[in-house]
DNA sequence: TAGATTGTTAATCGATTAACAATC
DNA sequence: TAGATTGTTAATCGATTAACAATC
C-alpha cells in the first residue's frame, strides 16, 4: 500500500506524536529504533505503530527496525512540515503574546509572521519584533504573506467573526484557542485547544 | 442504566464539550434544547449525544428534550466540577504567566493558587497577585493547599523531573504543555497540549 | 390528539490487536 | 545461522449510527 488515499484521520493525528518521539531519538543520537520501542515510549501498541505507518509506505527493515533520521524525514514530508508555514495570530492578549514569543514553532515547521488585535492600545506595539496590526489590515497582510494557517486567541464572543474574516482572507487551517465550536466551510481545517476541556476530562476520575 | 461504572474514556472526553455548549445556551437564555440541536452545533450526531448521556442516567423528556440548566448541573456533577479545584502552575515563562492570568478557569471549576519556577530572577515576582515560589517550596505548598491538579509549562528538558516532583507531592492530574510524553504512575491522569501537534495534523490536508 | 424527541436495541462500521510469514 | 522485527492478514474489540417503541 502507501499510495492509496483516504487515510483515517485518527491515524494522521498520531503522526505528529511519532514525529515528536523521533525528534527526541535524534537528540539522543539514536540511529535505529523499533515499533516496540516507540510504542513503549508513547504508550501505544507496536502493532498500531506498524499499521499506522503501513498506510504511507514501507519505512523499516525486518530485524533492524527503522532508521530514525529516515523515518523522521518521511513523516515530515507526509505531514507537509518539510517546509515553513507562515502563521497569523489573532488576538494579542496574554495568550497571543505567548504564542508570538514561543520558540517551539520554527523548529517544527511554523513561523508566526503577523499579529492582529482590535484594541487601539495594542496596535503598533511590538511583540518579538512584530508590530501588532489592526484587523483592517488582516486581509491584505494574509494575502501578501500567503498565510494559510492561523491561531485564534481572542475572547470567545469574537471568535466566530474572526474565523469568518480568516476564511474570507483565504486561511485554510485554524487553531482555535477560544472555548467555542466555530463553523467554517468544509474546505477549512479547524482544531481546538481548550485547557478546561482537558482538566474537566481528568477531574472525572478524581474524588 | 446510569449507575454501572466503566464508562468509555472517549465518552467522558466529550462531556466537557457538551458542558461548554450548554453554558453557551444558558447565556442565550434558552430553557430547553435537544440532542439534535446540540449535535448540530457541535458537529456530532444526535444519536451519539443521547447514547453518551445514557451512560449516566436519563436527563431528557420525550417530546421536549433537555432542560438546559438541569443537564448542565448534572454534567457538572458527573465531571466533578460542581466545586473549585485549586491548581498549581509550574513554570513562569510566557505561557505560565498567561495561564495564571487566564480568567476562564474560575467560571469552569478551577483556580490557580500557586506558581513555581527555578529562575531566581522570577522567584518573588508577582503574577496576578500570586508570588512566584521556588521549586523547593512545591511539596509543602501543594500539601497545604490540597492541590491535586497541576499544569506544567516548563521547557521540555525539565518536564519529566517536574512531573516526578508533582506526583511525589500528591498531584493526581497533570496538564502537560511541554511537548514530550511523560511517564507517571497509573493512578495519575495526564493530558497534553501541544499546539504543533494540532498544526501538523492540519497541514497534512493542505498543499 | 398529533408531533416531537427521548432512551435503547440491534446493525453497521471502523479501529485495534494478535499472529505470523517474510526477511534483514 | 539464529534472533529480531517488519508489513500484513484475519480476528477481535469497541464505537457509531439507524431505527423505533415509549411517552411527553
Amino acid at each position: 500500500m502507501g499510495s492509496i488515499r483516504n487515510i483515517p484521520d485518527i491515524v494522521v493525528g498520531r503522526l505528529p506524536i511519532y514525529l515528536r518521539a523521533l525528534d527526541r531519538l535524534i537528540l539522543e543520537r539514536r540511529e535505529y529504533t523499533s515499533s516496540h520501542e516507540l510504542g513503549e515510549r508513547l504508550g501505544i501498541s507496536s502493532a498500531q505503530i506498524r499499521k499506522d505507518l503501513s498506510h504511507f509506505g514501507e519505512f523499516g527493515k525486518q530485524g533492524t527496525g527503522y532508521n530514525v533520521a529516515y523515518l523522521f524525514d518521511q513523516i515530515r514530508q507526509i505531514l507537509h512540515v518539510d517546509r515553513e508555514w507562515p502563521m497569523a495570530v489573532i488576538g494579542a492578549g496574554d495568550l497571543g503574546r505567548a504564542l508570538v514569543h514561543y520558540r517551539g514553532f520554527v523548529p517544527r515547521g511554523f513561523r508566526v509572521v503577523c499579529v492582529f488585535d482590535t484594541d487601539p492600545e495594542r496596535i503598533g506595539e511590538e511583540i518579538a519584533g512584530l508590530k501588532v496590526q489592526p484587523m483592517t489590515e488582516l486581509d491584505e497582510t494574509i494575502s501578501t504573506h500567503r498565510v494559510q494557517v492561523a491561531m485564534i486567541s481572542v475572547p470567545l464572543e469574537a471568535a466566530q467573526a474572526v474565523a469568518n474574516q480568516l476564511v474570507e482572507a483565504g486561511v485554510k487551517a485554524i487553531l482555535n484557542y477560544a472555548p467555542i465550536t466555530i463553523a467554517v466551510p468544509e474546505s477549512v481545517q479547524v482544531q481546538y485547544i481548550d485547557p478546561v476541556v482537558h482538566l474537566q476530562h481528568m477531574t472525572f476520575y478524581l474524588k
